[in-house]
DNA sequence: ATGAAAGCGCTAACAT
DNA sequence: ATGTTAGCGCTTTCAT
């Protein structure tokens, strides 16, 4: 050793419990003991261990103790992306469970991208997290990274969007019966022509949410022509620019049913400059229940997805499978809550 | 091992290393560096062994590899909540720059509870995170949590909510200038006896704010009646109470600077069913630029805190600290963004 | 270019 | 109640 170094042997390396053994003459086994209340120590022993750990400032170290045991106690989530109300609020529902049960949360935004999904499962896979709950990019079409995480054997949950094809525990919620609820609604108090805004059908919220609206629609005996169901991508942007193209060709509906509440607020904002009554003339409804949608004017009708419990469920799944063997795919299906606001009250006489 | 077993040596035991090295008569040195693309391998050989770790589904352990470097490429997070549009704008930011640095990133949401933010910390610390990023609680008035963080030497960075008394580096934007500006929006189109809704004084964000409105009147010689400041805890039903309050004691103001939008929000729709009109008899200005602010009637005036850039410069801060050791502090101020909307424009014509 | 050896800090099985 | 031993999977000297 060079001269001029300073504390000899209180270098600023951690303390271990090696290093608490050592102190204490004894072994780092009863100090792991000591410290992790496991029986097997006395408990005059186990009282100096802990107020020395404490003096020392003895930070335990999760990693080594994760490669010991073989599991990280961490939990990894993957969602599009965590600032669309519903995805936080699943978050937060997630971490409280994890939170009351010890885990930890890792969060992984695909930004709705199928390679940044792929990257994420892997880095998770390399974390050696415990269990993966995700939700699929609007790109993921495919489906290897998710069924490699299986086969290693790790617990895996899909929540809201779930890959078809795939054999694994999920939770979601009714989107037929959520858009039939609707879409049902809409028609009782006037309307006609109603036209949906869509999602890609490869995934299911979409799929089911449009097979609702087409349900309903069937049911009451209205036509549904195929200009009547738009694909976009559901943004703010995209939910006026296809409004705009609909009216530049001459289609003018009486309603909209959005899948998004962010597509059905373009609409709205576009229709409202263009002079057109809302609900009035023009009903509007979206999907998801995001906080702007109570606030605007007028207020909006959606469908309300219950995210936080949805959260809940999805770690209590996990939690579940975590230490069986082999437990079957369990599937939980929560009801969405219809929200019936101004934006689809026609024929009240309260609202006009 | 007793019979009926299956896969005698093909346990489902993930492949490591040694496994590829016993396969390919080499040795775990060698494997490694090859995968890593460190160099010292010849090329025939890292060929052999890339090709044989992906035959196998190898999965790099990066808890072990964490261990034996003492460091985990992961990124602490601790947030008040991650579903305000704020921290998760703060959220994206971070997971973008971290992302691209393989960096992961760990979310921990403290519900504004010091208890919660304290276990976080702990959590971080046995994870043998690189580095934490925080925003105190609305509860935090004591840092011992931190400081411990930093006698570790762990870098340690603090955005938007910083605690006064620490010399660590901060990102924050400048609150006093952006509640100076609103204000004096406010009184330049007419209001007088503009009220504000505050947060806890020991929070630089809040004390900051409060501040910058009291220099506005004062500048422009408006008198600030000590019933003129409302201490309360910032939401949506703290504003509405507020405000009920306010007028219920006789107090009649003619505007509101509050220093959040969910608390404006509260009282301009409280204002709204006593028949005030808006921003004609009342105006209403928020501040965090809220993504509901621009969609309500009338469309609320508020002040962006450039969320995302926050989270981006605030994981470069860290990327910078990282390795240097001892870098002093450093300190950035963003500057905040004025948006004017319809709910202050008490005199423009356009509007009325 | 490759191999041998040591050890990161912890836990758990097996003694005593 | 405590100690001994072994090893989780990897990276990194230090040899060769």
């Amino acid at each position: 050793m060079a001269p001029g170094k300073k504390r000899p042997d209180n270098m600023n390396k951690p303390v271990t419990i090696k290093d608490l053994a050592a102190i204490l003459h004894t072994t780092p086994s009863t100090i792991s003991r000591a410290l992790r209340d496991k029986e097997g120590v006395g408990s005059e022993m186990r009282n100096r261990i802990k107020a020395l750990a404490k003096k020392m400032d003895y930070q335990p170290n999760a990693v080594a103790a994760g490669l010991r045991k073989g599991k990280s106690d961490t939990i990894g989530v993957i969602v599009p992306r965590v600032n669309r109300d519903f995805f936080s609020g699943v978050i937060a529902g997630i971490e409280e469970v994890a939170y009351e049960n010890q885990y930890s949360v890792i969060i992984c935004q695909t930004h709705d991208q199928i390679e940044r999904e792929r990257e994420y499962v892997e880095t998770l896979l390399s974390a050696r997290v415990d269990g993966i709950l995700a939700s699929i990019s609007l790109e993921t079409n495919n489906y290897d990274h998710f069924k490699k995480a299986m086969k290693k054997g790790i617990p895996l949950i899909f929540f809201d969007r779930i890959p078809g094809e795939m054999k694994v525990s999920r939770i979601e919620i009714d989107d037929y019966k959520g858009a039939f609820r609707v879409v049902q609604h809409m028609i009782e108090n006037g309307y006609r022509k109603i036209i949906h805004f869509a999602g890609p059908d490869y995934l299911n919220v979409y799929r089911n949410r449009k097979e609702g609206y087409l349900a309903a629609m069937q049911k009451y005996g209205l036509p549904v022509e195929k200009e009547m169901i738009i694909y976009n991508n559901l943004t703010l942007e995209a939910g006026r620019e296809s409004m705009k193209q609909l009216l530049d060709n001459d289609i003018v509906p009486d309603a909209l049913f959005s899948a998004s509440d962010y597509a059905a607020l373009g609409a709205l904002l576009f229709m409202q400059e263009k002079g057109y009554h809302i609900p009035g003339e023009f009903g509007v409804a979206g999907f998801s229940n995001e906080k702007f949608t109570s606030y605007i004017t007028p207020p909006l009708t959606t469908v309300d997805q219950h995210s936080r419990e949805m959260g809940r469920y999805c770690t209590e799944l996990f939690l579940k499978e975590r230490s069986g063997d082999k437990i079957p795919p369990e599937k939980i299906v929560l009801s969405p809550e219809l929200l019936i606001r101004q934006s689809t009250q026609k024929t009240d006489k309260n609202f006009n």
